[in-house]
Parts: structure tokens; C-alpha cells; sequence
DNA sequence: TCGCCTGCCTACCGGGCGGTCAACAAGTGA
DNA sequence: TCACTTGTTGACCGCCCGGTAGGCAGGCGA
């Protein structure tokens, strides 16, 4: 992510703004955490990373996985904003035009940070009980249900047929946070080219008639 | 899975066939991967939750990642029989059924041995440069080929629209590896029913005609 | 000028990790 | 009876893990 704006430095560091150093921190923790996953990355890696010492990591974050909290918490807040942002220029009579722009914007997202929702999405079943989840699961739960009311709505204002409002945002949702597994970046389709033409069969369905 | 046939036996272990023990090892790994991941599982709870040493591990496989490749091949080998038992009772001629035998049969196999199959879907990209991962990209990909095959026949035979049928295999493949994600066993549908539904709507289409 | 807060380092801790080794008990075949 | 194979044990190794303690440089406010 962002860790090149920060030169080498000799051994007693030229000290960083804090928020900046935070900041970086969280990147590097989010792509390790991502290719080896929390249990197989050290905090030593993190900080080495970072160009700092271990032990300088503990002044910014409590233990690791504090630092784990903060990088699912950081992502999820991102992309419910996003997701907000997307949904308030598509009026609210087309609930339909709202899925459609929901669907774009979280695979644009997921695109552009894979590293930190891969994370994200695997945290909440490889981490059962970590001391204070409900923050996360909440802001989880806030992000599938942007999903499901406005699917919920576009049912109820006939442009959906009568399904399980709930199975059909599980659906949708499973492709969408299953992308990143498959899709490669020098492919030949975007993540949101990908997920609009997902969306399509979905809609029309692909059952020839 | 299989460790209740197995009394806590006394220190100097009773022995047990090998065979037998191998099973049972395989079985312990599987679950234990599957809760706290690779990384996170120690061969020492392997071993205690066969009531053996960690040393006795030694005798049946060469280290740990010899545990998470025959994991990870014994599930993905059973998958791919259960599927061809499968496919092999519907006729030639209607591949669309065919597609639908191999997603109930899909989703009813992963419901069965939920573990190893969160296990070895989590495999493919968590650890990247495993020694010979080869034949497990070999077998996922023979997994992946059955339903892809079925569905281009379906399409050719005029039964599905002309769509893209990597993307259609995809996206059916990746609701379906999601499923034991957050279907719960004591839920109100089971996972077979769930995938038939999902399936259902994809067919058909959920837009308002 | 002095004291304090920030940000970081070196050095260290106990413990659990994957993995090894020599020994040994129990069955098996000659 | 004896040699051999199979399955297991307990003790041990070196390493690296997450986390801590104490100190120190530099900026900043009084």
C-alpha cells in the first residue's frame, strides 16, 4: 500500500507524525495479514516492513490483535461510506438502479483494497471469540443489510419477482466476496465488469427460453 | 469426524492398525485446521486430540504440510467421485439435470464434511508456494471442470441462454464454496436446499417479468 | 533553560513451535 | 526361540513467537 514514502532511515529513526506512522503500520499489517494470513505473519514481519522494530509497534497498537481489529474496522468503515456515497445520487423510487449501484461500488472496492478485504472477509469465522467481535460484526451486519433492504424494497416495489429477500442478498454477496479468490487483476475483465455481468445473469436469469 | 472409535488409552499405547490410525489422524487434522486454520493448529493438538504424542505423528506423515496435503486431497478425491456417481445416473442428453445433480450433490458433500471442505477451499491461495501444491491444483481443477463441462453442454444444447460458461461456472462455484460460511446445520433449510433454491434463481432470473 | 511528552531502540523473557532421536513394547513369521 | 517390523514414547533441540523493561534522542511549551 503506502510504505514507500517513508525513505529507509537510520537506526534512530527520524520519527514520523504519528498518524502517518499508524497509518503505515496498518498497511503493511493488512497486506501480511492477507498473503499469510493473522496467525501465520509475525509482528516482527509487520514492523520490519515498516522499517522500524517490533517493539516500537507496541507504542501505536495494544497487542496483535488490536492491530488485526483496527484493519477489519478500517475497511469496513471504508467501504460502507463508499457504499453510502453510491447509493445517495440513485433515487430512491428505483431501488432496482440502487442494487445495481451497490453491487459496482463494493466490487470496485473489493478491486481496489483487495488485501484488506480479504482480511476483513476472513475474519469472522477463523477468529470465533476474539474479546470485543461485536464492533466488527456490527459493522458486518451494517454493510449486508445496505444490501438487503434496498433488495428487500426493490421486491416489495415490483421490480424484483417474489423471492427470499435474505437468500438473494446471501447469493449476491457470496460472489461478490468470493472475487478476489479468482479474479486477477491482468485479466481481461474488471472486478466490476465481473460483478455487473454476475448480476446480469442473476437478473435475467440464464435458463434459455 | 471418527475419534470416538478410540478409547483415551493407558501410555504405552495399545497400537492400533495404522490403517486405522492414519484416519484417525487425518480426521483430528481435519477438524482442527478447519476451526483455528493451519497456521493456527500445532501438531501437538493434533496428536492429543488422538490421544497420542506429537512424536507418533512422525511415524504417519513426513511433517505438517504432508497433514494439509493428504487433507486437502482426500476431501477434494471424495468430492470428485461423490460428483461422478452422481452425474452418472442422469442421461447424456439433459445436461441442464446433469448440472442440477452435480450442484445438490455438491452442496450435500460439503454439508457432510463441512471441515475439510473449508479446509481445502481456503487452501488454494493461503498457502501459495507449496512444494508440489501441483496435484491439488490438478484436482481442483478436475472438480471445476465437471461443473463447466455440463454447463457449455447445457449451453450448447440450448437449454441455457448463451452466456459466458466460465462465468456462469464461476459464479455458481462461488456461492457454493461459500455456503458452509454461514449456513448453520440447525438452520431452517439445509444446504442442499439452499444451493437448489440459489440455483433456482439463477435459472430463472429474479427480475419482475 | 528545564522538564516533559513522543517515538523509537536494544536487550531480554518465557513459552510454544515444528521436528528429531534412541529406545522399547507388542505382534509376526521362521 | 529369536530376529524383525510396527507403532509408540519421553526427552530434547534450536528457533521464533508475542510481549515487556528501561533507556534515550529530539521537539515543544513554559
Amino acid at each position: 500500500m503506502s510504505d514507500d514514502d517513508v525513505p529507509p532511515q537510520k537506526s534512530p529513526g527520524p520519527k514520523m507524525p504519528g498518524k502517518r506512522r499508524k497509518a503505515q503500520i496498518l498497511g503493511a499489517a493488512t497486506e501480511l495479514f492477507a498473503e499469510a494470513g493473522y496467525e501465520g505473519t509475525s509482528l516482527r514481519a509487520v514492523a520490519e516492513k515498516c522499517g522500524m522494530t517490533k517493539a516500537a509497534l507496541y507504542y501505536h497498537y495494544d497487542d496483535k490483535e488490536a492491530l488485526l481489529k483496527a484493519v477489519v474496522e478500517y475497511r469496513l468503515t471504508r467501504m460502507i461510506e463508499k457504499l453510502s456515497d453510491a447509493v445517495e445520487g440513485v433515487p430512491q423510487d428505483d431501488p432496482l438502479a440502487r442494487v445495481r449501484a451497490l453491487v459496482g461500488t463494493c466490487a470496485r472496492h473489493i478491486d481496489e483494497e483487495r488485501a484488506g478485504w480479504v482480511v476483513s472477509s476472513r475474519i469472522f469465522w477463523s477468529i470465533e471469540q476474539a474479546s470485543d467481535k461485536a464492533a466488527m460484526i456490527a459493522l458486518r451486519d451494517q454493510f449486508e443489510n445496505m444490501f438487503r433492504t434496498e433488495i428487500a424494497r426493490a421486491i416489495q416495489a415490483g421490480q424484483l419477482a417474489e423471492v427470499d429477500a435474505g437468500m438473494l442478498t446471501r447469493m449476491i454477496l457470496s460472489w461478490l466476496n468470493y472475487l478476489p479468490r479468482w479474479h486477477r487483476v491482468d485479466g481481461p475483465k474488471s472486478a466490476e465488469e465481473v460483478a455487473m455481468e454476475f448480476l446480469g445473469m442473476t437478473l435475467h436469469g440464464v435458463e434459455a427460453r
